[in-house]
DNA sequence: TAAGTGGGTGTAAGCGCTATCATAAAGATA
DNA sequence: TATCTTTATGATAGCGCTTACACCCACTTA
């Protein structure tokens, strides 16, 4: 049992061990490493060489410490478990890590109180800056970031704020199409499952399109064909239940997102109700299933994963200090498939008579 | 334009600062933020008078240089894109925020290196603990982390290795009782439409599970009658189609997850084959769908978000110095609905002849 | 009264790294 | 050869925090 003098109270490799086994200075490896200053060919690879034989592995608490930076994003999304935004978080992560960046992921469970609580601990935390969804939220947050010069950017919306930076699509003019398409086959009698509104500026601004499209064509959603609804399947299903038992029931109903939209299409065919031919549903985000499921589901193509990329994007640009365009609009399109078709004679006769 | 010395880079407040308001030294100030030393009443609301007056904002970077504790777990999921991994991430997510720690997300796409990637990079970051997914890697990874002392968890699956701690369940076993339950409804000719095995112990365990459950009956899976595929739902569309279109077809199909086995209805429905009558079909994971599609689908249901909560308590309580089980298991059951039932008499009677 | 006890506080030494500055060496220019 | 660049390297001062450790001061206890 030999028992040697411990010196330090971790065994962990450190910049001057590496500095020390490659016959030069800590300041060296650093810039080795980093890549951040000039340094000989001969020398580069006799560090490399004692990297890899130490197993040398940077501490990033000292080095955020030491360089003011931590390499790690925030990003504060409501929910995981919407595949959309898995899809953002993904496709900013996927970006990041190339470039030796972390996203350090918290959702708010579509709760600004929570987001805010998230936002608070993520700047404590010391991330370099923060992608966030949706631009509806207390000033406060936006002043705070501003405050201390954290970067931000906004992602599934259009900011109305220029100066609020932003990626993503304009959520009411892309409802507005999907809605008008409706219109355009013959449907006057349309129903709506949107999702909940309160805290959600984009389930509100696609509900704001669709009441567009219609008053564009001198028509008005019915208070009573209006509901607003978690975005889950089953909720889909209950929404579309209700819409339907009314007199006269909607030709076409727009749903807030693909989940309202699919548990509409079960609802149709667990009743009976065959779609198009009686009634059309459209959803919003083309999921996964939304082309697959017969009938194939009319919606909006959303580019998730393009908008988490062009955020972390936008945001390494900016800490480059290179001037990043703030406003970054990615493309959604109407998808017409088979779920959305010209309304049944019948109530086509009803409303042209 | 009043120009002032400039003192500090930053205007940041620093316990110093709080400090210097609450008319206490730095050590008190921590002390009392952190609760790690006795503090008297009276100075501790000094403090947090000036805390919040001076909107103090802890610098993670230092804490954690100087306590050796960074309060941020490491979390590497193959993919965000599957609900249960991001369910699983979210469960973790929720526990540790409540608790003062945050989760970075990583993804390995079910690629090995991108994995031993990932956590080299996370403890590069410093990261306090790593929850994984699947107990199939390299052992240098493990060595890293061991040599490294950095507690880590596996999961969704039980790790054979009984000194790895763990938080799972059987995917052999579940399989083998989901196969069982065709097998008992009279099923002799059961195709396989598993996950891509390779480099995924969990799609792996589960053909495995089929298999025993029909060698227990003195069956066995017919090559042709097992394909492997990604996890999409195209996959199990095409797949179905392939099945089927084989003779004698098969009168059940298990899939590797509940995408496959949707996949599999889809097909059925457009090409008119009646589930359960003509063909059984089941999945795995019990995603939202399975119970609201029609038919509604037999499959395993898995608690996800359960298996991120427990996960993040074993490393929590781990970091705490308690005695932590090394091997949780969480409960995993069959959830028999409308899309297994007897096989046509047809083919029963080809069977038993 | 002397010695012990323990809560409450301050002092100061780092944690492991980066970044500034100084310096040395090598080449370019006159 | 003397001077100016340019390039490569080292020495060193923190980054903002935690955490021994020392210390002081009320209280007990004998």
């Amino acid at each position: 049992m030999q028992k040697k003098t411990r010196r330090r109270q971790s065994e962990r490799v450190r910049v001057e061990d590496v500095a020390a086994a490659a016959g030069v200075s800590g300041a060296t490896v650093s810039r080795a490493i980093n890549r951040t200053g000039p340094v000989s060919e001969a020398i580069r690879q006799r560090i490399e060489k004692a990297v890899v034989e130490l197993g040398y592995v940077p501490n990033g608490a000292a080095r955020a410490l030491a360089s003011h930076r931590t390499r790690v994003i925030g990003v504060v999304i409501p929910t995981l478990e919407n595949a959309n935004f898995a899809i953002t978080a993904e496709g900013a992560q996927r970006y990041l890590m190339k470039r030796g960046y972390h996203i350090l992921v918290a959702t708010s469970d579509y709760d600004p109180d929570q987001e805010w609580e998230q936002v608070q601990s993520l700047v404590s935390h010391g991330v370099d800056g923060i992608v966030l969804v949706g631009a509806q939220r207390d000033a406060s947050v936006v002043e705070f970031l501003r405050s201390r010069r954290l970067p931000f950017v906004v992602t599934w919306t259009l900011a109305g704020d220029a100066s609020t930076p932003c990626v993503g699509f304009d959520n009411a003019e892309a409802a507005r199409k999907l809605a008008t398409h409706l219109i355009n086959l013959g449907h006057r009698h349309i129903g709506v499952i949107a999702g909940l509104t309160r805290n959600n500026d984009r389930a509100a601004a696609r509900l704001e399109g669709v009441r567009r499209a219609l008053s564009d064509h001198k028509l008005v959603v019915a208070r009573e064909m209006l509901l607003e609804r978690p975005y889950r399947i089953v909720e889909g299903q209950l929404a579309l239940r209700a819409l339907m038992a009314m007199s006269p029931a909607p030709t076409a109903v727009v749903c807030g997102n693909d989940h309202l939209a699919f548990g509409a299409l079960i609802e149709c065919g667990r009743q009976g109700i065959r779609v198009p031919e009686q009634v059309s549903v459209v959803g919003f985000d083309d999921l996964e299933f939304a082309s697959q499921i017969v009938p194939s589901l009319t919606t909006v193509q959303v580019p998730a994963e393009e908008i988490g990329r062009r955020a972390a994007e936008y945001l390494l640009a900016h800490l480059a200090g290179e001037a990043a365009p703030p406003t970054t609009e990615v493309t959604v399109s109407l998808i017409v498939r088979d779920s959305s078709g010209p309304p049944p004679r019948a109530s086509r006769a009803a409303e042209d008579g």
